[in-house]
This record gives structure tokens, C-alpha cells and sequence, in this order.
RNA sequence: GGGCGAAUAGCGCAGUUGGUUCAGAGCAUCUGCCUUACAAGCAGAGGGUCGGGGGUUCGAAUCCCUCUUCGCCCA
């Protein structure tokens, strides 16, 4: 065996293997069903640091589920993700020197389905290299047959239900989509911009009014100025009419109290096309209505102004006019906050259009209680919160947009007007003819609307749909897989999807989509910044884990990533990793290499075995606490230290047969027994190491794997713990005679004789005797006086030296050590000598206090002891 | 502006109903070792007024108030 481990062959290797005995497959069957579904990836996307978490986090949780007998089913697949997609595919046919608006429909959308095979599934590759154990059997894509006609039927029924209806709406528009957007897909970002004062004239006066505003260029579709009518400084203009500045129109002066007196003049100009609020005022005060963008963001025909110039250069221009026209008081430097495209990242619009809503109010409710009650468990806690905060406030959801690529909405136009809601063209057409009467009707007469839905409004379906659980209610499947156990997502995505698809699961299935929603962190870089392709700071997974090997690179993102905390990724985590993976390697070397005899279990081997059975089940019960409370990051931890430290370190070394000596075979096959439970506990983290070294470790037959193999290692029993306790101990003078080696630079070959004083020493002397190596360990009553001492537990132990030692320094020693130990036990007496404290306190705790003392008394003495000798 | 959360060692974090020798582990740092599985390693060590202030309590990292700083969400 090489003397490092070498993961890249391995970890291919036993890839292939589990695909080829489909040990990732799952059919309902009598077993406790464990599943997930995957957050589908963007179809088109690459594998990103993020995806790398998310994944290792779902496959830890997987193939735990799988050694505590679940039947775990892990459902992979892909998102559609419309205005991404489209976006990319109008990239790419622009640099062919394509418009879309050349193509038809049909001839964009084979461009779209030319760009989804060839890039699709590439993401879903990329997961296979870092281990993912999904039932790739059941891979599914928002677009497929089963989910499109799921979506479909979908908006019909809520159609049906009344829940779906259209109407002419403030939305968010996207003018480089061209598209209307959710709510959701804004975000706001500070803009460092300019707010200009213009001169707004007075009609029939000589004077004007001043109003501030961040878009002069939007003075064409002003139709009214409001004031607040309890301002005083605005007061003198009630009842009166304003000019718009260059455009020359005459608008009224109305007055509301939603304008803020403290901001700007206290005049505001209203543009009802183009504000919400203003939209608001507009509705109200039923102002009219001047749409002066067309939808690409450049002015329409109705601005009557700087016609088909885009929006921010009309701005500039507008600027200069108006002050060539005097019209101009002031510009001042002003920032706030504007909302941009999530996905094109370009201004958003707000817009005048008729859209397709979605009322959330009954949704809304039969979302939120699970929610607050932990039916659903959210974990961490706190985005129960977030998620109240957005139900009790929830607008209807705009499920409309103006793209090409997604589920086209079935609705359909008739020729004398209105329109009909149905699953297929041909049910549309009986709708139509039932709705008008006219028999005469066929397909063709009927327009289909051209708008598709929103991509999340295909995976707010997702954990039903992957089932068929909306075409097919109550199919087997469904029945067995849903609801399904943990979704694991960013929190980013808490309203987009997680509320929605809790919203759609109760609405179909009368049940939770899965029962814990773990929310992860964003992944940054060591300095704390997104990873973003700008920026560079994004390593590429796929070379990573060519470098330290996937289960080096998954135990570096877990690592990082305690729950719900954004992790700092730094390249040394992975290190981190691939180190323990040569430590697991190395030890699986050494007791690989072991001769056999079937010789008589030495003592302290006895020992030995005896106390690591016993770390093993506390530690197995650790991980199994920490894992149902999804402290994964730390479930690791507890493991890496058993391994490292425990096993390696202290158990290794105390059953290591002297060298080219063999081992008794009773101490062999324990260890190889227990090397195995410690590779299981570790598999979920470092699946691949955990196979290879596990098929070694015995004989095995082909379809063997360690895939299923249990993890219960039985209670912790009250021996164990005593045995724990006592063997810690043990390690505490094995730790103070390695430091009187260090300090006095004793080698480890020079065996020396330990004394312990005032007692005697009972367990483990056979350990004591190998790891300190000791020739003899002898009670006595008062130390040597040429001993260095120490105190372990409340005992003194001292090792005689050839070599006179330094009396000064360790006359310090044993004083700084005294000092400490007096003020502890005046810290105790003073609690004990408070008569509120010893009636109040609970008895375990006041006599846990007396063990206290008593323990700090004896040491003190035992100092005080040490000290006079060597004063002597 | 509204809401939520956080502040503990150089760094990123854990700390369960207030009470074990409770101030923790990991990484980093420092010291000594190429000891026959592993230098991608071994054996040791140092390091924190638990953000500041006040309060409740016999007892506070933990509960309450307040201030400061930071983050996230919403407007």
C-alpha cells in the first residue's frame, strides 16, 4: 500500500460500482420510506460552491437515512429556470446575428430545447463526482412530460377554483426581458444617483412650484402635483394648476396625506404609468393614466418626447433641457434604493400591464400554521420568523410572464372576445363552444394566450410532481414517498419556493412536503465576500476535487458550514480533509500489517479494547443526538476526533505490539471490529475512502457495500461510563510524564518509574506501564526528592530523576499551582458559606460543591506536601 | 423607516431548562521531534473581563433593560 492515499482511481471506482448494482435506487417497499428531492438546479448551469454544499449536505443526510434502514431515496433533477434560459439562448443566437423577434415561436423554442440538451444535465453529472447518491432512475426536469402537464392542470384547477384571474396591474417589468416580474425577483440596491428640482409654473401666475424627483424623465406622463394639505409651506397652492415643465401640460394640485412633508419641496409629481404609489394616488384621485415607455425601456410615442430614446439617456438629455429652459432649481447628489431584475440585473420598470395573478390569501393561510406549530421543522429557528413576516403580508403572485420559454399559460382568446381555461387546445375548444354557443368554432379560431408561467410556479410542484402526484392522485408512489423528509435549500429561496411548495402541498395533498427544512448558508470566501464570477473568488468544484479528492473536498465544505451560518470556504478546509483521509489510510496500513498469533490478550490490551468499546457507543450516541438536530457540522467533528484522536493516538499506541512482534488475534479482530464501526460513522461524511477501506478491512463478496451497514452501536451503559471517566484519567498522567520527558528532553526509549503518592495506583497500571513506558509504578508516602512531579485528578505523581532538577523553578511551579488552587477553594467556601446558597441550591449541585472542596483540599495538601520537601 | 438575528481565543464556531474544575473543541500560533503506519505526521504548550453598562438571583456567557457594532429580510 502507498504511504499516501491516493483518491482520484478509487473514488471512480467504486462510483461506477454502486451505479452498476443500483444501490442508489429506491421502489416503495415495507421499509420507513427516507426522501428528498433536490433543489433542481438551473438545466443550464455548472456546478458552483454553493451546489457543493447544498449536495454534500443532502448526501450526508441520504446515506445516514440508508444505514439506519430507511429505504432513502434521493430524487434529482433540473429546473427549466425561464428568463435565466431565455436570456442565455437570445445571447447566443445575438452573437449568430439572430433576433428573436425573426424567429417564430416554435422555431425559438427549438433553439432553447437545442441549448437544453446539449447543456442540460451537465450540473447533474458534476454531483456524481462528488459522491451524490441519487436514484438518477428518477431524474426529472420542470419541463418534462409529467411536470409540464402537472403545471398545467395546476393552473387550471385553481382557475377553476377561482384562485387564478387576470387584470391590469402595477408590475415589475423587466425591460431587458421584457417580461413582468414576480415581487420576489426584485431586488433592491443602493443607487448613488440625483435628485433634480424642476420648476413646476404656476398657471396663470408668475410664480411655480418646486418639485424633487430621481426621474425627471418621467415629467410626460406627470398628471397631477400633490401636496400634503397639513404642510403650510405648500399650502398656497391649493386649488391650483401647475404646468409640466418643456411638456407645457396643465395638471391640478391635489392633495393627500401620503406625501411626506420633510422630503424635497413637499411637492410631488405624480406619474401614475410609472409609481406605484403614484399608481395608488392615480386610482384614488382617478387621475389619468400616460404610458410614455415602450417595453424595452426606450420612450413611446405617447412621451410626444425624445421619442424611441432609451430611458437613462432621455434622463441626461432631459436634464440639460430643462436647465437651458430654466427650469432647473437645483440638482443635488442623492442615493436610494432601486430595485433590479434578479436575473438580467437591469433597472426594473414599474409598468401598467395586464398579467396573470395568483390570489394568496387562502394559500397563505393553510401555509403558515405547520409552520408556527413545527409540523414543519425549520432549521434554524429564526426563519420562522422571516416566514410569518411574509405570509401576513403577501400580495398576489404574478404568475405571468412574457417569455417563450416555460409552460405556456392555457388560456385561450376567442374570436368575439373573452377566453377559456383548459388543460388542452381540444378541451379549450369545447369550453368555447359550451361558452358561446357557436358550433361552428375549431381550434384555430381559438389564440392562445403567449405568456408562459413563472418557473417557480412548475416547482413550487416539485416534491408532488416528481411522484406524479398531480396527475396521478394516490398512486403508489406518492402515497409511499410523500411526504418527504428534509429539504435542504438557501434561505435566499425561503419565500420563492419553500413557502410555495408547503402552499402547494396542502392544497394537494392535504399534507407537508417534507417534515425539516434545513437552510444553509451562502458560501463565501475566506474574507467574507459572495463568490461571484467578478470578483474570481469562486474555485471551480470539479478542480478541487481533482486536488484533495471528493471526500477531502466534502469534509472541508462541512467543516465550514455550521448550521445555518454563511461559511467562510477557504481552500485549507480541503486540506484539512485530504489530511484525514491519509490519517484513515495510514491506519488501516499499520493494523493491515499486523502478524496474527494466537497468543494470550496481554492486560493492557484488555483494557484497551474494553475502553474504546466504550468511547465508541458514547460517541455513536453523540452523533446520533447531533444529527437528529441537524448539527451535521459538528456530528463531523465528534467523528473526526474519535478517529484522530481517540483511535489513532490513544488506542492504537496502547495496543501496538512492540515492533515486528505480533498481535494475540482476540485484540486483532476487535480492533478490525471496530475500525469498521468507525468507517460506517464516517461514510455518510467520506463515502469513497469509507468503501474502499471497508471491502479491505474482510473478505468480501461481490454487491457487498457499506452503504447499508448499520450505525447503532447500543446504549452507553453506566460500566462505560465509569470506564471512560477512569481511563481519562489515565491519559492525564501518561500526559504528565510525556511533559516531564519533553521539559527534562528524556527520550521516549529511557524507561523511568512513576511514583504515586499517598495512594494506590489500581487501574490500568499495565497501560500506564506501556504508554509511559515505565519500569516499575511503586506507592509511596512522600516522593523522591530529586522527583518532578505533577497532579492528575487529585492525585500527586512524581518521577525520580538521575539528574539533580532545578529546585527554583519548580518550587514556582508548585506555588503558582498552590496559588491557583487556594483561590478555587476560597471560590467554593465562600459559596458553601452562604446559607442562602446551601437552602436554595439544588442537593446535587450543593453537593457537588463539597466534592469540590474536599478535591481542592487534598491537592492542596498534597502541594503543601511537595512544597516542604523541597524546602527541606 | 419596520422586522429578525448575531456579538465568546488570532479566525470561523459550540456552549441544552441559569449551577459539574465552565469559559470549550477545531484551525492557526509557539516548543520539541524525520520515534519502523502516517512530516498530508508525532508529542507538548500558550491564548478569552463571553461587545459596553445596568438589573434579577444564593449564583449569569446563559434571563431582563439599555447602549454600541455588524448581518439578513421587508418597505
Amino acid at each position: 500500500m502507498e504511504t499516501k492515499y491516493n483518491p482520484t482511481e478509487i473514488e471512480a471506482k467504486w462510483y461506477e460500482y454502486w451505479l452498476q448494482h443500483k444501490f442508489f435506487h429506491s421502489e416503495p417497499d415495507g421499509r420507513e420510506p427516507y426522501t428528498i428531492v433536490i433543489p433542481p438546479p438551473n438545466v443550464t448551469g455548472v456546478l458552483h460552491m454553493g451546489h457543493m454544499l447544498n449536495n454534500t449536505i443532502q448526501d450526508i443526510l441520504v446515506r445516514r437515512a440508508r444505514q439506519e434502514g430507511k429505504n432513502a431515496c434521493w430524487v434529482p433533477g433540473t429546473d427549466h429556470a425561464s428568463i435565466a434560459t431565455e436570456a442565455k439562448v437570445v445571447g447566443k443566437l445575438a452573437e449568430q446575428g439572430i433576433k428573436k423577434t425573426d424567429l417564430t415561436r416554435e422555431e425559438f423554442l427549438g433553439h432553447a430545447w437545442d441549448w437544453t440538451n446539449e447543456h442540460g444535465g451537465i450540473i447533474l453529472k458534476q454531483l456524481r463526482k462528488l459522491g451524490a447518491s441519487c436514484d438518477w432512475d428518477r431524474t426529472g426536469f420542470t419541463m418534462d412530460e409529467i411536470r409540464s402537464e402537472s403545471v398545467i392542470k395546476v393552473f387550471c384547477d385553481l382557475y377553476n377554483k377561482g384562485l387564478i384571474y387576470r387584470g391590469v396591474r402595477m408590475v415589475n417589468w423587466d425591460p431587458k426581458a421584457q417580461t413582468a416580474l414576480s415581487d420576489e425577483e426584485v431586488i433592491f440596491k443602493e443607487h448613488h444617483g440625483k435628485l433634480y428640482y424642476l420648476r413646476y409654473k404656476v398657471e396663470g401666475e408668475d410664480t411655480y412650484a418646486v418639485v424633487a424627483t430621481t426621474r425627471p424623465e418621467t415629467i410626460m406622463g406627470d398628471t397631477a402635483m400633490c401636496i400634503n394639505p397639513n404642510n403650510p409651506k405648500t399650502a398656497w397652492l391649493h386649488g391650483k394648476r401647475v404646468i409640466v415643465p418643456l411638456v407645457n401640460r396643465v395638471i391640478p394640485v391635489i392633495e393627500d396625506d401620503y406625501v411626506d412633508m420633510e422630503f424635497g419641496t413637499g411637492c410631488l409629481k405624480v406619474t401614475p404609468a410609472h409609481d406605484v404609489n403614484d399608481y395608488m394616488l392615480g386610482e384614488k384621485y382617478n387621475l389619468p393614466s400616460i404610458d410614455i415607455f415602450n417595453d424595452n425601456g426606450t420612450l413611446s410615442e405617447k412621451a410626444g418626447m425624445y421619442v424611441g430614446m432609451d430611458r437613462f439617456d432621455c434622463r441626461e438629455q432631459i436634464a440639460k433641457d430643462l436647465e437651458a429652459a430654466g427650469l432647473m432649481e437645483k440638482i443635488e447628489d442623492y442615493t436610494n434604493n432601486v430595485g433590479f431584475s434578479e436575473r438580467t440585473h437591469v433597472p426594473i420598470e414599474p409598468k401598467l400591464s395586464m398579467q396573470w395573478f395568483l390570489k394568496m390569501e387562502h394559500l397563505a393561510k393553510i401555509a403558515l400554521e405547520p409552520v408556527m406549530n413545527d409540523e414543519i421543522c425549520f432549521y434554524p429557528k429564526k426563519y420562522k420568523n422571516t416566514y410569518r413576516h411574509w405570509l401576513e403580508n403577501i400580495k398576489d403572485w404574478c404568475i405571468s410572464r412574457q417569455l417563450w420559454w416555460g409552460h405556456r399559460i392555457p388560456a385561450y382568446y376567442l374570436p368575439d372576445g373573452g377566453y377559456v381555461v383548459a388543460e388542452t387546445a381540444e378541451k379549450a375548444l369545447q369550453a368555447a363552444i359550451e361558452k358561446t354557443g357557436n358550433k361552428a368554432l375549431t381550434i384555430s379560431d381559438l389564440q392562445q394566450d403567449s405568456d408562459c408561467l413563472d418557473t417557480w410556479f412548475s416547482s413550487w410542484l416539485w416534491p408532488i410532481s416528481l411522484f406524479d402526484g398531480i396527475r396521478n392522485p394516490g398512486n403508489k408512489e406518492i402515497n409511499y414517498y410523500y411526504p418527504t423528509a428534509d429539504l435542504v435549500t438557501g434561505p435566499d429561496i425561503i419565500f420563492f419556493w419553500v413557502a410555495r411548495m408547503i402552499m402547494a402541498g396542502y392544497e394537494y395533498e392535504g399534507k407537508m412536503p417534507f417534515h425539516n427544512v434545513y437552510f444553509t448558508g451562502i458560501v463565501r470566501d475566506k474574507l467574507g465576500r459572495k463568490m461571484s464570477k467578478s470578483l474570481g473568488n469562486s474555485p471551480d468544484p470539479l478542480v478541487l476535487i481533482e486536488k484533495y479528492g471528493a471526500d477531502g473536498v466534502r469534509m472541508g465544505m462541512m467543516l465550514s458550514a455550521p448550521a445555518g451560518n454563511d461559511i467562510l470556504f477557504d481552500e485549507s478546509l480541503c486540506e484539512q480533509g485530504r489530511n484525514f483521509n491519509n490519517k484513515i489510510w495510514n491506519c488501516f496500513r499499520l493494523v493491515k500489517g499486523w502478524k496474527v498469533a494466537d497468543i494470550e490478550q496481554p492486560e493492557e490490551c484488555k483494557q484497551a479494547t474494553a475502553w474504546f468499546e466504550a468511547k465508541l457507543r458514547q460517541t455513536s450516541a453523540e452523533m446520533d443526538r447531533l444529527f437528529k438536530s441537524y448539527h451535521i457540522s459538528e456530528a463531523l467533528m465528534s467523528i473526526y476526533k474519535l478517529f484522530w484522536d481517540e483511535f489513532s493516538s490513544w488506542y492504537l499506541e496502547m495496543i501496538k505490539p512492540a515492533y515486528g512482534e505480533p498481535i494475540d488475534s482476540v485484540t486483532y479482530s476487535l480492533t478490525l471490529n471496530y475500525f469498521d464501526r468507525l468507517l460506517r460513522l464516517l461514510h455518510p461524511f467520506m463515502p469513497f475512502i469509507t468503501e474502499e477501506l471497508w471491502q479491505n478491512l474482510a473478505e468480501r463478496k461481490d454487491g457487498d457495500t457499506i452503504m447499508f451497514e448499520p450505525v447503532d452501536n447500543g446504549a452507553l451503559t453506566p460500566a462505560d461510563e465509569q470506564l471512560l471517566g477512569q481511563t481519562e484519567e489515565l491519559k492525564q498522567i501518561i500526559t504528565g510524564i510525556r511533559n516531564i520527558r519533553q521539559q527534562r528532553e528524556i527520550a521516549q526509549k529511557e524507561s523511568l518509574t512513576l511514583q504515586v503518592v499517598g495512594k494506590e495506583q489500581k487501574f490500568g497500571n499495565e497501560l500506564l506501564l506501556k504508554l509511559g513506558n515505565l519500569s516499575s509504578i511503586e506507592t509511596v508516602a512522600q516522593k523522591s526528592p530529586n522527583a518532578a512531579s505533577f497532579i492528575a485528578g487529585v492525585t500527586e505523581y512524581a518521577v525520580p530523576l538521575d539528574a539533580f532538577i532545578n529546585i527554583d523553578e519548580e518550587l514556582k511551579k508548585l506555588q503558582a499551582e498552590l496559588q491557583y488552587q487556594e483561590g478555587f477553594l476560597q471560590s467554593v467556601m465562600k459559596k458553601l458559606g452562604n446559607e442562602r446558597f446551601v437552602q436554595n441550591a439544588k442537593p446535587e449541585i450543593v453537593a457537588n460543591e463539597r466534592k469540590k472542596q474536599a478535591d481542592a483540599e487534598s491537592r492542596i495538601a498534597a502541594l503543601k506536601e511537595s512544597i516542604a520537601s523541597l524546602n527541606k
